[in-house]
DNA sequence: CGACCATTTGATATGGATCAAGCGATGTGG
DNA sequence: CCACATCGCTTGATCCATATCAAATGGTCG
């Protein structure tokens, strides 16, 4: 679980360099509007959609200031979260033309954004842009196919497995700082919000962690959450 | 989930057409031989190993005949399986240096290799190759993302879905000849191989589904089946 | 301060796992 | 070609982890 936490490394970041970030204030749903150049930067609210289901998957997006979550509303109501993206991270890395999974801002949050069509045709330019475009989408691979293990394990192994990605990708040490709600991580870990919060109270009592406030974690005794996992 | 079933299109295949594939003679692990060449074969028997987790990722692999499951073994022993590949599919695509997943044959099969340094050369001179890699990555990210939303549902819905992509993939109408066991099945879609088995008669029962032998099913209803997904 | 929403905690229900036979297909040696 | 052994699959009985339902607590914002 832990070789997913170097999952996007700053060599990657070469495709949202062009161009200072001209900031545009706009609302969700303003994405369709005339946004050509690479690197443009835009703010959304918290719970603000940043592009939906089924929606065309015109443009790469990478995080600057805030958290994002992707997910998906399933038949029966269920909601899957996908991932959730921090500061420099990249997302809307989907293949076909349209989004299978949503994405909202889960705090106030800024943007960068790139158009796919020049990102791709800069990568038939310039091979190294292309293998950027390879590797980052290989990531995303590796991070979905870490997450799909996730899914086999227990509610506890689960909980750990978050807790320590967090913990490494908001490099703060043992202090975790969480954007997201209970309900955001039970949708990520398959789990309801009851046995999220079980099973943090459970860690709690077990001196692995401290709970300062609900949106904030200390990791007391990183070893007994890594025993958990393999 | 049907989305998925369009994941593997023929432009992909350049990558192996170099060279007429020279049939090489050889057992599990001898991958690692002087194998240069795009487009080389070789055979595997049931249940004989591709390549093992923590392998080099050197090569890019081509189902040519023959049946792959590719799977990780966690901690507590269970198995996941992460992906089945039928002919013509390509698989190995693996991002770090070292396989996460092992890759066996299901049953005896005849696949193509083709080194991945030399892919990856290729694809720095010639975009059109870059941008199957690409694809196919993405392609596969994808799949990896249906089967994870997969493991979120009822054991019916599973394996409902699960009958339903190997028809379309195995494009043989109505009947499927199924080349992996209950027990693969189960790894695959998170159950056990008692309840892969009851929720198939269930299936028989409610006339969705014939079942004339163990492996061999045909779908007499797939309205049933496609009712329980979303 | 009071209203509202998120989180925690408690009591009960349930889907699928586990444990345990039985059954059927496939292969082997006589 | 048949008897028997083996292995994989099915079926049945029971158990358990987590979901569900319900209520109490805490935190935030007007």
């Amino acid at each position: 679980m832990l070789t997913e936490t170097a999952f996007q490394n700053d060599s990657c970041c070469r495709l949202f360099d062009r161009g200072g970030p001209n900031e545009i204030s706009v609302g969700p749903h303003a994405l369709s509007g005339a946004i050509e150049l690479m690197g443009a930067s835009m703010s959304f609210k918290r719970n603000a959609e940043i592009y939906g289901e089924q929606e065309p998957t015109d443009y790469f997006y990478k995080v600057v200031r805030g958290a994002v979550r992707t997910y998906k509303v399933l038949m029966d109501g269920r909601r899957q979260i996908g991932a959730f993206y921090l500061p420099d991270e990249i997302f809307g890395l989907e293949t076909g033309d349209e989004h299978v999974f949503s994405a909202e801002a889960i705090v106030d949050t800024k943007i960068l954004i790139v158009k796919r069509s020049v990102a791709i045709s800069r990568a038939a330019q310039d091979s190294t842009i292309a293998r950027q475009l390879w590797t980052l989408t290989g990531c995303e691979l590796q991070r979905t196919q870490n997450h799909l293990l996730l899914l086999g394990k227990s509610a506890a192994e689960r909980v750990a497995s978050f807790l320590l990605e967090m913990a490494d990708r908001s490099q703060s040490g043992d202090e975790i700082r969480l954007p997201m709600s209970r309900q955001d991580i039970g949708d990520y870990l398959g789990l309801t919000i009851e046995t999220v919060s079980r099973v943090l109270t459970r860690f709690e009592k077990d001196a692995a962690i401290d709970l300062p406030t609900c949106k904030r974690v200390v990791l007391r005794d990183r070893s007994i959450l890594q025993r958990l996992l393999d």
